[in-house]
DNA sequence: GTGCATTCTTGACAAAGATCAACTGGAGCG
DNA sequence: CGCTCCAGTTGATCTTTGTCAAGAATGCAC
Protein backbone atom coordinates (compact mmCIF):
# COMPACT_ATOMS: atom_id res chain seq x y z
CA UNK A 1 0.00 0.00 0.00
CA UNK A 2 1.28 3.47 -0.85
CA UNK A 3 1.61 5.95 2.03
CA UNK A 4 -0.71 8.34 0.21
CA UNK A 5 -3.51 5.80 0.48
CA UNK A 6 -3.31 5.60 4.24
CA UNK A 7 -5.66 8.44 5.22
CA UNK A 8 -8.49 7.12 3.05
CA UNK A 9 -8.22 3.66 4.57
CA UNK A 10 -7.83 4.93 8.14
CA UNK A 11 -11.02 6.96 7.69
CA UNK A 12 -13.13 3.89 6.94
CA UNK A 13 -15.94 3.25 9.43
CA UNK A 14 -14.55 -0.26 9.76
CA UNK A 15 -11.38 1.09 11.38
CA UNK A 16 -12.97 3.90 13.36
CA UNK A 17 -12.31 2.38 16.77
CA UNK A 18 -9.19 0.39 15.93
CA UNK A 19 -5.99 1.12 17.82
CA UNK A 20 -3.07 2.65 15.91
CA UNK A 21 -1.01 -0.41 16.68
CA UNK A 22 -3.54 -2.83 15.21
CA UNK A 23 -4.11 -0.58 12.23
CA UNK A 24 -0.40 -0.59 11.47
CA UNK A 25 -0.42 -4.37 11.45
CA UNK A 26 -3.43 -4.50 9.15
CA UNK A 27 -1.88 -2.03 6.76
CA UNK A 28 1.40 -3.90 6.67
CA UNK A 29 -0.33 -7.15 5.71
CA UNK A 30 -2.95 -5.83 3.29
CA UNK A 31 -3.03 -5.01 -0.39
CA UNK A 32 -4.59 -2.04 -2.07
CA UNK A 33 -5.17 -2.87 -5.68
CA UNK A 34 -7.00 -1.59 -8.74
CA UNK A 35 -8.80 -4.14 -10.88
CA UNK A 36 -10.30 -3.76 -14.37
CA UNK A 37 -14.00 -4.37 -14.92
CA UNK A 38 -15.56 -7.82 -15.27
CA UNK A 39 -12.71 -9.47 -13.42
CA UNK A 40 -13.50 -12.47 -11.24
CA UNK A 41 -12.34 -11.82 -7.69
CA UNK A 42 -13.58 -14.80 -5.71
CA UNK A 43 -15.53 -17.93 -6.43
CA UNK A 44 -18.18 -19.61 -4.30
CA UNK A 45 -16.90 -22.73 -2.59
CA UNK A 46 -13.36 -21.42 -2.18
CA UNK A 47 -11.99 -20.91 1.33
CA UNK A 48 -12.07 -17.32 2.58
CA UNK A 49 -8.60 -15.82 2.24
CA UNK A 50 -9.13 -12.05 2.24
CA UNK A 51 -11.71 -9.62 3.49
CA UNK A 52 -12.50 -7.34 0.55
CA UNK A 53 -13.25 -3.66 0.99
CA UNK A 54 -14.55 -1.70 -2.01
CA UNK A 55 -12.96 1.77 -2.04
CA UNK A 56 -13.85 2.81 -5.58
CA UNK A 57 -15.89 1.29 -8.37
CA UNK A 58 -18.45 -1.44 -7.85
CA UNK A 59 -18.46 -5.18 -7.24
CA UNK A 60 -21.18 -7.65 -8.21
CA UNK A 61 -21.93 -10.61 -5.95
CA UNK A 62 -23.44 -13.55 -7.79
CA UNK A 63 -24.21 -17.20 -7.27
CA UNK A 64 -24.81 -20.39 -9.22
CA UNK A 65 -27.12 -23.34 -8.77
CA UNK A 66 -29.16 -25.70 -10.94
CA UNK A 67 -27.36 -24.38 -14.03
CA UNK A 68 -28.57 -20.87 -13.34
CA UNK A 69 -26.74 -17.72 -12.32
CA UNK A 70 -28.11 -14.75 -10.46
CA UNK A 71 -26.84 -11.46 -9.09
CA UNK A 72 -27.10 -11.53 -5.31
CA UNK A 73 -26.05 -7.96 -4.60
CA UNK A 74 -23.93 -4.99 -5.59
CA UNK A 75 -21.24 -3.60 -3.29
CA UNK A 76 -20.47 0.10 -3.51
CA UNK A 77 -17.83 2.22 -1.77
CA UNK A 78 -17.34 1.94 1.11
CA UNK A 79 -18.58 -1.57 1.67
CA UNK A 80 -17.13 -4.95 2.47
CA UNK A 81 -18.01 -8.37 1.23
CA UNK A 82 -17.74 -11.93 2.49
CA UNK A 83 -17.10 -10.75 6.03
CA UNK A 84 -19.08 -13.68 7.48
CA UNK A 85 -16.97 -16.29 5.66
CA UNK A 86 -13.79 -14.58 6.89
CA UNK A 87 -14.94 -14.49 10.50
CA UNK A 88 -16.10 -18.10 10.49
CA UNK A 89 -13.07 -19.25 8.50
CA UNK A 90 -15.54 -20.86 6.11
CA UNK A 91 -15.96 -21.11 2.36
CA UNK A 92 -17.57 -18.39 0.24
CA UNK A 93 -21.28 -18.73 -0.43
CA UNK A 94 -21.13 -16.24 -3.31
CA UNK A 95 -18.81 -15.33 -6.13
CA UNK A 96 -17.73 -11.78 -6.87
CA UNK A 97 -16.60 -9.87 -9.94
CA UNK A 98 -15.87 -6.22 -10.57
CA UNK A 99 -18.77 -4.50 -12.32
CA UNK A 100 -16.33 -1.83 -13.54
CA UNK A 101 -12.79 -0.70 -12.84
CA UNK A 102 -12.50 -0.85 -9.06
CA UNK A 103 -10.12 -0.18 -6.23
CA UNK A 104 -10.14 -2.78 -3.47
CA UNK A 105 -8.43 -3.22 -0.15
CA UNK A 106 -7.62 -6.88 0.54
CA UNK A 107 -7.03 -7.78 4.17
CA UNK A 108 -5.84 -11.31 4.96
CA UNK A 109 -8.54 -13.23 6.78
CA UNK A 110 -6.17 -14.32 9.52
CA UNK A 111 -5.27 -10.69 10.28
CA UNK A 112 -8.95 -9.81 10.65
CA UNK A 113 -9.54 -12.66 13.06
CA UNK A 114 -6.46 -11.74 15.10
CA UNK A 115 -7.40 -8.08 15.22
CA UNK A 116 -10.90 -9.03 16.30
CA UNK A 117 -9.45 -10.91 19.28
CA UNK A 118 -7.03 -8.19 20.29
CA UNK A 119 -8.92 -5.00 19.65
CA UNK A 120 -12.34 -4.52 21.27
CA UNK A 121 -13.01 -1.33 19.32
CA UNK A 122 -12.42 -3.10 16.05
CA UNK A 123 -14.66 -5.95 17.23
CA UNK A 124 -17.45 -3.44 17.68
CA UNK A 125 -16.95 -2.03 14.18
CA UNK A 126 -16.84 -5.52 12.68
CA UNK A 127 -20.06 -6.52 14.38
CA UNK A 128 -21.71 -3.36 13.20
CA UNK A 129 -20.66 -4.01 9.61
CA UNK A 130 -21.72 -7.66 9.80
CA UNK A 131 -25.09 -6.78 11.29
CA UNK A 132 -25.63 -4.23 8.50
CA UNK A 133 -24.83 -6.82 5.83
CA UNK A 134 -27.19 -9.27 7.51
CA UNK A 135 -30.04 -6.80 7.59
CA UNK A 136 -29.45 -5.93 3.94
CA UNK A 137 -29.84 -9.58 2.89
CA UNK A 138 -33.01 -9.89 4.96
CA UNK A 139 -34.40 -6.88 3.11
CA UNK A 140 -33.42 -8.36 -0.26
CA UNK A 141 -35.03 -11.64 0.72
CA UNK A 142 -38.25 -9.91 1.78
CA UNK A 143 -38.22 -7.90 -1.44
CA UNK A 144 -38.06 -11.06 -3.54
CA UNK A 145 -40.52 -13.05 -1.48
CA UNK A 146 -43.23 -10.45 -0.99
CA UNK A 147 -43.27 -8.51 -4.26
CA UNK A 148 -43.88 -9.11 -7.94
CA UNK A 149 -41.29 -8.18 -10.53
CA UNK A 150 -43.07 -4.94 -11.46
CA UNK A 151 -43.31 -3.93 -7.80
CA UNK A 152 -39.62 -4.62 -7.29
CA UNK A 153 -38.72 -2.44 -10.25
CA UNK A 154 -41.07 0.37 -9.17
CA UNK A 155 -39.59 0.41 -5.67
CA UNK A 156 -36.06 0.31 -7.02
CA UNK A 157 -36.75 3.31 -9.24
CA UNK A 158 -38.22 5.19 -6.28
CA UNK A 159 -35.13 4.36 -4.24
CA UNK A 160 -32.69 5.53 -6.92
CA UNK A 161 -34.78 8.65 -7.35
CA UNK A 162 -34.62 9.38 -3.63
CA UNK A 163 -30.91 8.61 -3.38
CA UNK A 164 -30.13 10.81 -6.37
CA UNK A 165 -31.82 13.86 -4.95
CA UNK A 166 -35.47 13.48 -5.98
CA UNK A 167 -35.33 15.75 -9.03
CA UNK A 168 -37.89 13.82 -11.05
CA UNK A 169 -35.30 11.87 -13.00
CA UNK A 170 -32.62 9.32 -12.23
CA UNK A 171 -29.73 7.38 -13.72
CA UNK A 172 -29.69 3.58 -13.69
CA UNK A 173 -26.37 2.62 -12.07
CA UNK A 174 -25.78 -0.58 -14.07
CA UNK A 175 -26.69 -1.91 -17.46
CA UNK A 176 -30.18 -3.34 -17.73
CA UNK A 177 -28.99 -6.94 -17.87
CA UNK A 178 -27.35 -6.59 -14.46
CA UNK A 179 -30.28 -4.63 -13.06
CA UNK A 180 -32.66 -7.35 -14.24
CA UNK A 181 -30.62 -10.07 -12.55
CA UNK A 182 -30.32 -8.02 -9.36
CA UNK A 183 -34.10 -7.60 -9.33
CA UNK A 184 -34.62 -11.30 -9.93
CA UNK A 185 -35.98 -11.28 -13.47
CA UNK A 186 -34.87 -11.77 -17.06
CA UNK A 187 -33.78 -8.82 -19.24
CA UNK A 188 -36.86 -9.34 -21.42
CA UNK A 189 -39.08 -9.15 -18.38
CA UNK A 190 -37.37 -5.96 -17.23
CA UNK A 191 -38.19 -4.35 -20.57
CA UNK A 192 -41.82 -5.35 -20.17
CA UNK A 193 -41.88 -4.17 -16.55
CA UNK A 194 -40.71 -0.75 -17.74
CA UNK A 195 -43.51 -0.82 -20.33
CA UNK A 196 -46.01 -1.73 -17.61
CA UNK A 197 -44.88 1.31 -15.60
CA UNK A 198 -45.36 3.75 -18.51
CA UNK A 199 -48.97 4.55 -17.48
CA UNK A 200 -47.53 5.46 -14.05
CA UNK A 201 -45.37 8.19 -15.53
CA UNK A 202 -42.16 6.22 -16.02
CA UNK A 203 -40.23 7.20 -19.16
CA UNK A 204 -37.02 5.41 -20.08
CA UNK A 205 -34.27 6.68 -22.35
CA UNK A 206 -31.20 4.47 -22.10
CA UNK A 207 -29.90 4.73 -18.57
CA UNK A 208 -31.94 7.83 -17.84
CA UNK A 209 -35.39 7.37 -16.30
CA UNK A 210 -37.85 10.14 -15.58
CA UNK A 211 -40.71 9.80 -13.12
CA UNK A 212 -43.67 11.90 -14.18
CA UNK A 213 -46.21 10.81 -11.57
CA UNK A 214 -44.53 9.79 -8.37
CA UNK A 215 -47.64 9.47 -6.25
CA UNK A 216 -49.30 7.02 -8.62
CA UNK A 217 -46.04 5.07 -8.85
CA UNK A 218 -45.95 4.91 -5.05
CA UNK A 219 -49.53 3.66 -4.95
CA UNK A 220 -48.46 0.78 -7.15
CA UNK A 221 -45.11 0.15 -5.46
CA UNK A 222 -46.19 0.46 -1.81
CA UNK A 223 -42.66 1.36 -0.70
CA UNK A 224 -41.72 -0.05 2.70
CA UNK A 225 -38.86 1.40 4.76
CA UNK A 226 -38.21 -2.05 6.23
CA UNK A 227 -37.26 -3.20 2.72
CA UNK A 228 -36.25 -0.14 0.74
CA UNK A 229 -34.32 2.04 3.20
CA UNK A 230 -30.66 1.22 3.34
CA UNK A 231 -30.14 2.80 6.73
CA UNK A 232 -33.03 1.35 8.74
CA UNK B 1 -35.12 -17.83 36.10
CA UNK B 2 -35.22 -20.98 38.26
CA UNK B 3 -31.85 -22.29 39.51
CA UNK B 4 -32.60 -25.64 37.86
CA UNK B 5 -32.58 -23.95 34.45
CA UNK B 6 -29.07 -22.58 34.87
CA UNK B 7 -27.03 -25.52 33.54
CA UNK B 8 -29.02 -25.69 30.30
CA UNK B 9 -28.52 -21.98 29.64
CA UNK B 10 -24.86 -21.99 30.64
CA UNK B 11 -24.25 -24.83 28.17
CA UNK B 12 -25.45 -22.77 25.19
CA UNK B 13 -22.81 -22.18 22.53
CA UNK B 14 -23.63 -18.49 22.83
CA UNK B 15 -22.22 -18.42 26.39
CA UNK B 16 -19.36 -20.84 25.84
CA UNK B 17 -16.61 -18.25 26.28
CA UNK B 18 -18.42 -15.86 28.60
CA UNK B 19 -16.92 -15.14 32.00
CA UNK B 20 -18.81 -16.33 35.08
CA UNK B 21 -19.19 -12.76 36.20
CA UNK B 22 -20.82 -11.64 32.96
CA UNK B 23 -22.98 -14.73 32.88
CA UNK B 24 -24.28 -14.00 36.35
CA UNK B 25 -25.31 -10.52 35.21
CA UNK B 26 -27.06 -11.87 32.14
CA UNK B 27 -28.93 -14.45 34.18
CA UNK B 28 -30.01 -11.88 36.72
CA UNK B 29 -31.51 -9.64 34.05
CA UNK B 30 -33.05 -12.26 31.79
CA UNK B 31 -36.34 -14.11 31.66
CA UNK B 32 -36.89 -17.75 30.95
CA UNK B 33 -40.47 -18.22 29.88
CA UNK B 34 -42.75 -20.78 28.29
CA UNK B 35 -45.20 -19.55 25.67
CA UNK B 36 -48.17 -21.32 24.09
CA UNK B 37 -48.30 -21.90 20.33
CA UNK B 38 -49.33 -19.25 17.80
CA UNK B 39 -48.42 -16.44 20.16
CA UNK B 40 -47.02 -13.24 18.68
CA UNK B 41 -43.65 -12.47 20.25
CA UNK B 42 -42.35 -9.48 18.33
CA UNK B 43 -43.56 -7.33 15.49
CA UNK B 44 -41.57 -5.86 12.62
CA UNK B 45 -40.95 -2.17 13.03
CA UNK B 46 -40.76 -2.32 16.82
CA UNK B 47 -37.49 -1.38 18.53
CA UNK B 48 -35.34 -4.32 19.64
CA UNK B 49 -35.79 -4.87 23.36
CA UNK B 50 -34.73 -8.48 23.97
CA UNK B 51 -32.51 -11.01 22.32
CA UNK B 52 -34.60 -14.17 22.03
CA UNK B 53 -33.07 -17.62 22.44
CA UNK B 54 -35.22 -20.65 21.56
CA UNK B 55 -34.58 -23.42 24.10
CA UNK B 56 -37.52 -25.69 23.32
CA UNK B 57 -40.27 -25.64 20.70
CA UNK B 58 -40.10 -23.65 17.49
CA UNK B 59 -40.50 -20.04 16.43
CA UNK B 60 -41.66 -18.78 13.03
CA UNK B 61 -40.17 -15.60 11.60
CA UNK B 62 -42.46 -13.86 9.14
CA UNK B 63 -42.81 -10.56 7.37
CA UNK B 64 -45.39 -8.37 5.71
CA UNK B 65 -45.38 -6.14 2.65
CA UNK B 66 -47.77 -5.15 -0.14
CA UNK B 67 -50.64 -6.81 1.73
CA UNK B 68 -48.88 -10.15 1.69
CA UNK B 69 -47.36 -12.25 4.43
CA UNK B 70 -44.58 -14.77 4.15
CA UNK B 71 -42.62 -17.04 6.45
CA UNK B 72 -38.99 -15.94 6.45
CA UNK B 73 -37.53 -18.73 8.56
CA UNK B 74 -38.04 -21.18 11.39
CA UNK B 75 -35.89 -21.04 14.52
CA UNK B 76 -35.25 -24.32 16.35
CA UNK B 77 -33.43 -25.04 19.61
CA UNK B 78 -30.85 -23.79 20.23
CA UNK B 79 -31.04 -20.75 18.01
CA UNK B 80 -31.42 -17.02 18.45
CA UNK B 81 -33.36 -14.48 16.50
CA UNK B 82 -33.15 -10.75 15.82
CA UNK B 83 -29.56 -10.62 17.04
CA UNK B 84 -28.65 -8.04 14.39
CA UNK B 85 -31.37 -5.63 15.49
CA UNK B 86 -30.25 -6.00 19.10
CA UNK B 87 -26.61 -5.30 18.31
CA UNK B 88 -27.39 -2.30 16.14
CA UNK B 89 -30.07 -1.04 18.54
CA UNK B 90 -32.37 -0.92 15.54
CA UNK B 91 -35.94 -1.91 14.79
CA UNK B 92 -37.00 -5.45 13.91
CA UNK B 93 -37.16 -6.33 10.21
CA UNK B 94 -39.25 -9.44 10.88
CA UNK B 95 -42.06 -10.50 13.16
CA UNK B 96 -42.01 -13.70 15.18
CA UNK B 97 -44.60 -16.05 16.61
CA UNK B 98 -44.35 -19.40 18.35
CA UNK B 99 -45.11 -22.26 15.98
CA UNK B 100 -45.94 -24.44 18.97
CA UNK B 101 -45.54 -24.34 22.73
CA UNK B 102 -42.00 -23.00 23.25
CA UNK B 103 -39.51 -22.16 25.92
CA UNK B 104 -37.57 -18.95 25.33
CA UNK B 105 -34.78 -17.11 27.05
CA UNK B 106 -35.22 -13.34 26.80
CA UNK B 107 -32.10 -11.27 27.36
CA UNK B 108 -32.47 -7.48 27.51
CA UNK B 109 -30.81 -5.88 24.50
CA UNK B 110 -28.85 -3.46 26.62
CA UNK B 111 -27.32 -6.32 28.63
CA UNK B 112 -26.18 -7.99 25.41
CA UNK B 113 -24.52 -4.81 24.18
CA UNK B 114 -22.81 -4.25 27.52
CA UNK B 115 -21.60 -7.82 27.74
CA UNK B 116 -20.28 -7.55 24.19
CA UNK B 117 -18.16 -4.57 25.23
CA UNK B 118 -16.85 -6.12 28.42
CA UNK B 119 -16.34 -9.75 27.51
CA UNK B 120 -14.13 -10.59 24.52
CA UNK B 121 -15.04 -14.28 24.70
CA UNK B 122 -18.71 -13.45 24.48
CA UNK B 123 -18.00 -11.07 21.60
CA UNK B 124 -16.47 -13.98 19.72
CA UNK B 125 -19.52 -16.18 20.34
CA UNK B 126 -21.88 -13.39 19.32
CA UNK B 127 -20.02 -12.81 16.08
CA UNK B 128 -20.06 -16.50 15.36
CA UNK B 129 -23.80 -16.69 15.89
CA UNK B 130 -24.43 -13.55 13.83
CA UNK B 131 -22.25 -14.82 10.98
CA UNK B 132 -24.14 -18.12 11.03
CA UNK B 133 -27.49 -16.35 10.82
CA UNK B 134 -26.19 -14.23 7.97
CA UNK B 135 -25.00 -17.21 6.01
CA UNK B 136 -28.35 -18.93 6.55
CA UNK B 137 -30.26 -16.02 5.03
CA UNK B 138 -27.87 -15.94 2.07
CA UNK B 139 -28.62 -19.62 1.51
CA UNK B 140 -32.36 -19.01 1.75
CA UNK B 141 -32.04 -16.14 -0.69
CA UNK B 142 -30.08 -18.26 -3.16
CA UNK B 143 -32.62 -21.04 -2.77
CA UNK B 144 -35.48 -18.73 -3.70
CA UNK B 145 -33.66 -16.93 -6.49
CA UNK B 146 -32.08 -19.89 -8.25
CA UNK B 147 -34.67 -22.67 -7.96
CA UNK B 148 -38.23 -23.37 -8.98
CA UNK B 149 -40.87 -24.31 -6.41
CA UNK B 150 -40.61 -28.04 -7.23
CA UNK B 151 -36.83 -27.94 -6.88
CA UNK B 152 -37.10 -26.17 -3.54
CA UNK B 153 -39.49 -28.81 -2.25
CA UNK B 154 -37.35 -31.69 -3.55
CA UNK B 155 -34.25 -30.30 -1.88
CA UNK B 156 -36.11 -29.66 1.35
CA UNK B 157 -37.32 -33.26 1.41
CA UNK B 158 -33.78 -34.50 0.80
CA UNK B 159 -32.54 -32.30 3.63
CA UNK B 160 -35.15 -33.52 6.12
CA UNK B 161 -34.42 -37.07 5.03
CA UNK B 162 -30.72 -36.60 5.67
CA UNK B 163 -31.25 -34.82 8.99
CA UNK B 164 -33.64 -37.54 10.19
CA UNK B 165 -31.22 -40.35 9.56
CA UNK B 166 -31.72 -41.28 5.92
CA UNK B 167 -34.04 -44.23 6.51
CA UNK B 168 -36.10 -43.75 3.35
CA UNK B 169 -38.86 -41.85 5.08
CA UNK B 170 -39.21 -38.57 6.93
CA UNK B 171 -41.61 -36.47 8.98
CA UNK B 172 -42.58 -32.97 7.90
CA UNK B 173 -41.80 -30.72 10.89
CA UNK B 174 -44.64 -28.23 10.36
CA UNK B 175 -48.10 -28.28 8.83
CA UNK B 176 -48.19 -27.95 5.06
CA UNK B 177 -49.45 -24.39 5.11
CA UNK B 178 -46.38 -23.24 7.01
CA UNK B 179 -44.07 -25.40 4.91
CA UNK B 180 -45.54 -23.88 1.74
CA UNK B 181 -44.96 -20.35 2.98
CA UNK B 182 -41.43 -21.20 4.12
CA UNK B 183 -40.72 -22.58 0.65
CA UNK B 184 -42.17 -19.50 -1.00
CA UNK B 185 -45.33 -20.93 -2.53
CA UNK B 186 -49.05 -21.26 -1.90
CA UNK B 187 -50.52 -24.33 -0.13
CA UNK B 188 -52.25 -25.33 -3.37
CA UNK B 189 -48.97 -25.18 -5.20
CA UNK B 190 -47.29 -27.31 -2.55
CA UNK B 191 -49.91 -30.02 -3.08
CA UNK B 192 -49.22 -29.92 -6.80
CA UNK B 193 -45.47 -29.94 -6.24
CA UNK B 194 -45.86 -33.12 -4.19
CA UNK B 195 -47.90 -34.59 -7.06
CA UNK B 196 -45.16 -33.60 -9.50
CA UNK B 197 -42.63 -35.48 -7.37
CA UNK B 198 -44.68 -38.71 -7.30
CA UNK B 199 -42.92 -40.10 -10.42
CA UNK B 200 -39.65 -39.54 -8.53
CA UNK B 201 -40.67 -41.91 -5.75
CA UNK B 202 -42.16 -39.39 -3.34
CA UNK B 203 -45.21 -40.73 -1.45
CA UNK B 204 -47.03 -38.50 1.01
CA UNK B 205 -49.30 -39.62 3.83
CA UNK B 206 -50.13 -36.73 6.12
CA UNK B 207 -46.90 -35.53 7.69
CA UNK B 208 -45.05 -38.72 6.72
CA UNK B 209 -43.17 -38.73 3.41
CA UNK B 210 -41.37 -41.72 1.97
CA UNK B 211 -38.68 -41.41 -0.67
CA UNK B 212 -38.66 -44.45 -2.94
CA UNK B 213 -36.09 -43.35 -5.50
CA UNK B 214 -33.58 -41.01 -3.96
CA UNK B 215 -31.15 -40.93 -6.87
CA UNK B 216 -33.80 -39.82 -9.37
CA UNK B 217 -35.04 -37.24 -6.86
CA UNK B 218 -31.48 -35.94 -6.54
CA UNK B 219 -31.15 -35.72 -10.31
CA UNK B 220 -34.18 -33.43 -10.33
CA UNK B 221 -33.24 -31.46 -7.22
CA UNK B 222 -29.53 -30.96 -7.87
CA UNK B 223 -28.77 -30.50 -4.18
CA UNK B 224 -26.07 -27.95 -3.45
CA UNK B 225 -24.16 -27.90 -0.14
CA UNK B 226 -23.78 -24.13 -0.45
CA UNK B 227 -27.57 -23.88 -0.14
CA UNK B 228 -28.79 -27.00 1.59
CA UNK B 229 -26.18 -27.77 4.25
CA UNK B 230 -26.86 -26.02 7.51
CA UNK B 231 -23.29 -26.32 8.71
CA UNK B 232 -21.30 -25.14 5.68
C1' DG C 1 -19.39 5.72 -44.51
C1' DT C 2 -19.83 -0.12 -44.03
C1' DG C 3 -19.67 -3.99 -41.33
C1' DC C 4 -19.93 -6.12 -36.97
C1' DA C 5 -20.89 -6.99 -32.23
C1' DT C 6 -23.60 -5.90 -28.36
C1' DT C 7 -27.47 -4.48 -25.89
C1' DC C 8 -32.01 -3.74 -25.67
C1' DT C 9 -36.74 -4.37 -27.17
C1' DT C 10 -40.74 -6.72 -29.03
C1' DG C 11 -43.67 -10.59 -30.34
C1' DA C 12 -45.32 -15.26 -29.96
C1' DC C 13 -45.54 -18.89 -27.21
C1' DA C 14 -44.77 -22.00 -23.11
C1' DA C 15 -44.17 -22.81 -18.39
C1' DA C 16 -44.65 -21.71 -13.60
C1' DG C 17 -47.31 -20.16 -10.20
C1' DA C 18 -51.51 -17.81 -8.14
C1' DT C 19 -56.36 -17.53 -7.48
C1' DC C 20 -61.00 -19.00 -6.82
C1' DA C 21 -64.16 -22.45 -5.94
C1' DA C 22 -65.53 -26.90 -4.92
C1' DC C 23 -64.69 -31.09 -2.82
C1' DT C 24 -62.51 -34.69 0.52
C1' DG C 25 -61.41 -36.69 4.70
C1' DG C 26 -60.28 -36.62 9.30
C1' DA C 27 -60.45 -34.81 14.16
C1' DG C 28 -63.14 -33.11 17.66
C1' DC C 29 -67.56 -32.84 19.85
C1' DG C 30 -72.25 -32.85 21.19
C1' DC D 1 -73.96 -41.46 15.55
C1' DG D 2 -74.21 -37.17 12.88
C1' DC D 3 -72.40 -32.65 12.88
C1' DT D 4 -69.12 -29.08 12.20
C1' DC D 5 -64.72 -27.41 11.34
C1' DC D 6 -60.53 -27.16 9.09
C1' DA D 7 -56.40 -28.56 6.65
C1' DG D 8 -55.50 -30.32 2.56
C1' DT D 9 -56.47 -31.50 -2.27
C1' DT D 10 -58.15 -30.99 -6.96
C1' DG D 11 -59.92 -28.64 -11.05
C1' DA D 12 -60.54 -24.61 -13.92
C1' DT D 13 -58.81 -20.47 -15.06
C1' DC D 14 -55.92 -16.36 -15.03
C1' DT D 15 -51.62 -13.88 -14.19
C1' DT D 16 -46.93 -13.70 -14.07
C1' DT D 17 -42.73 -14.89 -15.72
C1' DG D 18 -39.49 -17.32 -18.75
C1' DT D 19 -37.99 -18.85 -23.40
C1' DC D 20 -37.02 -18.49 -28.08
C1' DA D 21 -36.65 -15.84 -32.09
C1' DA D 22 -36.43 -11.80 -34.55
C1' DG D 23 -35.89 -7.02 -35.06
C1' DA D 24 -34.22 -2.18 -33.68
C1' DA D 25 -30.66 0.67 -31.75
C1' DT D 26 -26.19 1.70 -30.36
C1' DG D 27 -21.40 1.87 -30.38
C1' DC D 28 -17.01 0.69 -32.33
C1' DA D 29 -13.45 -0.81 -35.74
C1' DC D 30 -11.86 -0.32 -40.04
Amino acid sequence: MRPSDLPQVRALALFQHMSEECFAEVVAASYLQTFPGQLDLIHEGDPADFLHVVLEGCVELYAHSNNRESTMGMVHPVGTFILAAVLKDAIYLMSARTARKSRLLLIPAEIIRQAFEKDAGFARDIVNELASCYRQVVKDYKNLKLRTAVERLANRLLRYHREQGGTGSLQLPYDKRTLASALGMTPENLSRAFATLRPYGVEVDGAKVSLGDISSLETLAKPNPLIDNRTV
